[in-house]
DNA sequence: TATGCGATATTCT
DNA sequence: GAATATCGCATAG
């Protein structure tokens, strides 16, 4: 009794072009939105639907790149479109895409997916078969993926194994609050979520703010 | 349901 | 040595 399953579902996805997404932090922050992330394994393909992100803009102090350019940092530095991926917590790997031209750093931070297709994978590697627990927070969401430092620098624009689809269904209206876990900058509201979706990370208090 | 805290590794000071 | 864009388990209410 799978067929009810969003993994069964065929995907009718298609590649997002570089020129297709905003430059701009903020903007590209909002865009992605009810995208789709795709990773290709070699036998299955992972896909979700972004539900929530956080901007990580020029000039924010709570920014990996805030102090500029560093090995471990480099590939927020890349033209937008780029994945960076960072290690934190001793446990938890996270994904940005780069945003802005190449030569400035700064990033959106992937929060929180909604499963859609390779569930049986991702329940595997997350120890878990409950759906709401898959990709529902920053860590997850990239362990879920098989996402980690393999992939750090790649064009998700390119061809490659990972990278970013169109929209496959009506995003419903999109809220603003603040961001998660960050100790500078912390009033801004960067943090972009698809309004009344169960699979957006953090407390339900945190959600009252104003889109 | 809500809050508290330890685990854990990489980076920069 | 300290800090960290978290998670999951513990305990209390």
């Amino acid at each position: 009794m799978m067929s009810n399953t969003p993994s069964n579902r065929p995907l009718r996805v298609r590649r997002l072009r570089r020129s297709e997404l905003p430059a701009d932090t903020i903007e590209l922050a909002r865009y992605l939105i009810g995208k789709t992330l795709v990773h290709d394994l070699s036998r299955m393909r992972l896909a979700g639907r972004i539900v929530e992100t956080e901007a990580y803009p020029i000039g924010d102090a709570a920014a990996h790149a805030f102090r500029g350019e560093t090995p471990g940092i480099r590939s927020l530095f890349l033209a937008h479109g780029h994945a960076y991926v960072f290690f934190t917590y001793g446990s938890c790997f996270m994904m940005n895409v780069s945003s802005e031209e190449a030569g400035t750093g700064a990033g959106v931070l992937l929060r929180a997916l909604e499963p859609l297709e390779g569930i049986r994978f991702m329940q595997r590697r997350r120890g878990t078969t409950r759906l709401l627990d898959l990709t529902r927070g920053p860590g997850r969401l990239a362990q879920a993926m098989d996402i980690d430092k393999r992939v750090d620098g790649v064009n998700l624009c390119a061809g490659g194994n990972l990278w970013l689809g169109t929209a496959l269904r009506r995003v419903s209206p999109i809220g603003a609050v603040t961001r998660i876990g960050i100790t500078r900058d912390i009033q801004r509201p960067y943090r972009f979520y698809e309004r009344g979706n169960p699979f957006v990370s953090g407390p339900k208090r945190l959600l009252k703010g104003i889109a």
